[in-house]
DNA sequence: AGGCCCCACGAAATCGATTACACGTCGATC
DNA sequence: GATCGACGTGTAATCGATTTCGTGGGGCCT
């Protein structure tokens, strides 16, 4: 492949010339054409990596991701991508797949390779890299999840009004038993959707007692069954679930199908993570929709304000509730009492999907 | 952060023997000692993006994927990322949401990035950005679809047995009047799939006459939904479809529910690509699966020949029949007429998952 | 004792770009 | 007509590693 070396001796100047000319420093005239006619001649293409050597900036931001074949990490990482390319940045992708040695093993490649800043939507709690990554000085985001102890801005979605509409949902029709199933406690998202969906359901007058909290530590599809199975084996099981997950969301759902129970009528199910999926499922679930582009976007801007040396905030962009048919009475399409705002319905949505 | 010559400094030595103790060609002995001392208490990393310019090599694979939110690319891509890292090198996944040419502008940013090789799943049919990758030397290995006229291996799957085996499934379930809803002809991959479906489907002596066949532009959930549209608004409609992509069998069945059709009484439905998702449809939906993760590999080996200066050749993976119940009669536990080789029933399957 | 070889190690070139500095030329200004 | 500035351009340093080549010293052999 041809150097800049090659382009300056068929267009008869010196090596800074071609350089001045394609960074826009250089001259404007006949030198200009005769090295723009050079580079066309060669195919010459730019070295990125010396470059990147000599100016500490490789255009690229890494972004390490706790589960890549999770429909809304997938969803998210494509929000980051498409933010990031507008920037004129790349994207080295990392797949921690929930695993925190992964992701530590990411976490240190990526620094090596010398990324101009990180986004981390971290597995698992806390992680050393993670405090190294500062100690670096290599500009850090934090994801959806933030890391207790570390000093970075943390860009994610703030359920109190999606859960405050959702708790005024199911009292409105009538559910009294509703059951979460989350993270262990200690996980900070975990810990905050219980709180705040605890808090909502209270001021309808409605407890959410300890055993209709399901933990379980796998945030996967057969935690999620499992700790369906449990509500339904209580002496009084819920009449309502909210999945903090979509991917415990489909094991609740296959344990509610393997039983023979009927969404709604036996039992209301709500996904945390309004992935397309759920839109087709039977019945449509009903969803807590994070902003999930507006989030990537904010993450990489975020990112850049502090790789160009500024100070720069956490964001809170707030979720939503898609209301859909698993909780029961189908949506109004004119809403009887007023759809509160933020609130959609299922016409509202999706206009391209 | 430091460098190689501050650790030299401390270690007080050269720094070509800090190189060499960190390569392995150095001394054995007290030098070696006090190298690796200065290295921890720096805590000295190797700038990568150093050595690439020295060594030619960037220990980096580029991946172009189709789509990046299609769960099959999503679980490719995730595949392709856990062999890259298993055998040292890390991947920077561009994703082309189908458009030709942000494909071609992640070609091009990856070539400029000096990767040591290059994984394409091509949207669209041709580029000319693919015979650039060629022209310029650097390995390439195609992923899941072919590109006509371009000289490189191409990794995929074959489907067909699994195509054979589905006629056969369908054939002895009574299924008369199938039809295919696939990708214009014209593009490799979907005529391939409609021949093989056509043919396989002959031998039982069951016609796929063109009035059956759904081409749709958009390989998308509305292109699906609309296809089997005029699927039930034939004067014969077919009583079982195959969508050949995950996104437009979502489509067809969001159409069935709306007409309130069921599956598989009124209407048999297998869809291309065995998403994880389908298990837990209602009902359960049999598929053909592709071997993702060994596709995954079979690219990255497959590659690594090509980087290493060997000849490599196309890999054919076989595919084959996932047997839910989308098509009426639920698996035997014990198979009737015993269980063709590569098929599957669904306890097979997905043992973790 | 002398000659060889091998090993450890340092000096310096190298990869391909950017950029500080110096210099020459030309036009404008007084 | 001399001076000053601006502009265009080349020379060379630089980024941080790897690697070639050369040298000095120690061990082994005869």
């Amino acid at each position: 492949m041809a150097n800049i070396k090659d382009v300056a001796e068929r267009a008869g100047v010196s090596v800074a010339t071609v350089s001045r000319v394609l960074n826009g420093h250089g001259p404007v005239a006949e030198t200009r054409e005769r090295v723009l006619a050079a580079v066309r001649e060669l195919g010459y293409r730019p070295n990125n990596v010396a470059r990147a050597l000599r100016t500490a900036r490789t255009g690229t931001l890494g972004l390490v991701i706790s589960d890549l074949t999770n429909p809304f990490f997938t969803e998210l990482a494509d929000a980051v991508e498409d933010a990031a390319r507008g920037l004129g940045y790349s994207l080295v992708i990392g797949n921690a797949g929930e695993r925190p040695e992964q992701q530590d093993d990411y976490i240190r490649t990526l620094l090596d390779r010398r990324i101009d800043g990180l986004l981390v939507s971290s597995a698992g709690t806390g992680s050393a890299m993670i405090g190294e990554v500062v100690a670096s000085g290599t500009p850090l985001v934090l994801l959806d999840r933030t890391v207790p102890g570390i000093d970075a801005p943390c860009v994610r979605a703030d359920g109190r009004t999606a859960l405050t509409e959702l708790a005024a949902h199911l009292a409105a029709l009538g559910r009294r038993r509703p059951a979460i199933i989350v993270a262990p406690a200690g996980t900070p998202t975990g810990d905050e959707r219980l709180d705040l969906f605890r808090t909502a359901l209270a001021a309808h007058g409605i407890a959410l007692p300890d055993e209709r909290v399901g933990a379980t530590p796998d945030l996967q599809h057969t935690g999620g069954r499992r700790v369906m199975s449990g509500f339904l084996d209580l002496p009084e099981p819920p009449d309502a679930v909210l999945a903090t997950d979509n991917l415990m969301a489909l094991g609740a759902m296959d344990e509610l199908r393997a039983r023979g129970l009927r969404v709604p009528d036996d039992m209301a199910l709500v996904v945390y993570d309004d992935v397309p999926w759920f839109a087709h499922t039977d019945p449509p679930l009903t969803a807590i929709a994070q902003p999930t582009r507006e989030l990537g976007r904010a993450a990489v801007h975020t990112l850049l304000e502090r790789i160009e040396g500024r100070r720069a905030e956490s964001v809170l962009l707030p979720a939503h509730l898609v209301i859909r048919r698993s909780c029961g009475e189908p949506p109004a399409r004119t809403p009887a009492r007023g759809t509160a705002p933020g609130q959609r319905t299922e016409e509202e949505e999706r206009g391209s999907a």
